[in-house]
DNA sequence: GCGACAG
DNA sequence: ATCTTGTCGC
């Protein structure tokens, strides 16, 4: 695969938007999926300072029975600035990507919904030209309707007059979720994978689950990169 | 110019 | 993102 800028080439936020500028332009909005049979979640935690804690769990679909699962310590140092989270956290769910084999991938971030439509779950799904879609808690730019209460209605997300994703309601009289295109995945697909994998709680399985393994194995696991780096001194 | 702003 | 107990509502 053609590798399009892991490590962020400079600090200068003006460079790194046109990096992104550069990505949304690969990224193709029409649905490659075929048959869906696999559906891979990825996602960081992080604990103290910089180190962090990178999990992706690999589950059968639509039934959503955990296949297997990865994490890796990792330390990031580049900090949190809105709109370039990708920056921040490409490098590390890469790593826990890098042996994942999914029909498609479900980020916990932005795909289109982004200033540039550019956000990392199009970011990554470019890098790796596999089908993705971001879901995120919280919308980072553009305007939604409340959807209505019950589970599997949703609004249009729009900025500038255009749709760049959905307000979904994954579980009745709940905060929605916003879901958008990350990479060869539709955005009425994108929102259907959403809802099948949503059977009970407001965050579909594939991220809660990479969400609860990253916190855990960060947890049974203070601080290792210091160790690690001690270790390798020697 | 001011405020908002994925994780 | 993360720090954290009980508590209100469907």
């Amino acid at each position: 695969m053609m590798l399009e800028i892991l490590k962020p080439p400079t600090t200068n936020l003006d460079e790194l938007s046109k990096i992104q500028r550069k990505i949304a332009k690969q990224v193709i909005k029409e649905d490659k999926t075929g048959d869906i049979n696999t559906i891979a979640g990825c996602d960081i935690s992080f604990s103290k300072g910089n180190q962090a804690c990178a999990a992706s769990v690999l589950l059968q679909y639509p039934d959503l029975k955990e296949l297997d699962h990865w994490t890796e310590e990792v330390e990031v140092d580049f900090p949190y600035i809105p709109t370039y989270l990708a920056f921040r956290e490409l490098e590390p769910m890469l790593k826990v990507l890098d042996d994942v084999e999914a029909d498609v991938y479900m980020i916990g971030a932005q795909g289109l919904a982004h200033p540039r439509r550019a956000g990392l779950a199009s970011h990554l799904g470019a890098i790796i030209d596999k089908p993705t879609l971001g879901v995120a808690k919280n919308i980072l730019c553009g305007e939604a309707k409340e959807p209505e209460p019950e589970k599997g209605s949703y609004t249009l997300l729009k900025d500038k007059g255009e749709t760049i994703g959905a307000a979904v309601r994954t579980r009745a009289n709940v905060k929605p979720v916003y879901v958008s295109i990350g990479h060869k995945v539709s955005l009425e697909k994108a929102i259907e994978i959403a809802l099948k994998t949503a059977p009970k709680y407001k965050l579909p399985e594939p991220i809660r689950a990479a969400h609860n393994l990253a916190t855990k194995a960060m947890k049974e696991n203070p601080d290792r990169s210091l160790m690690k780096k001690l270790t390798d001194f020697r």
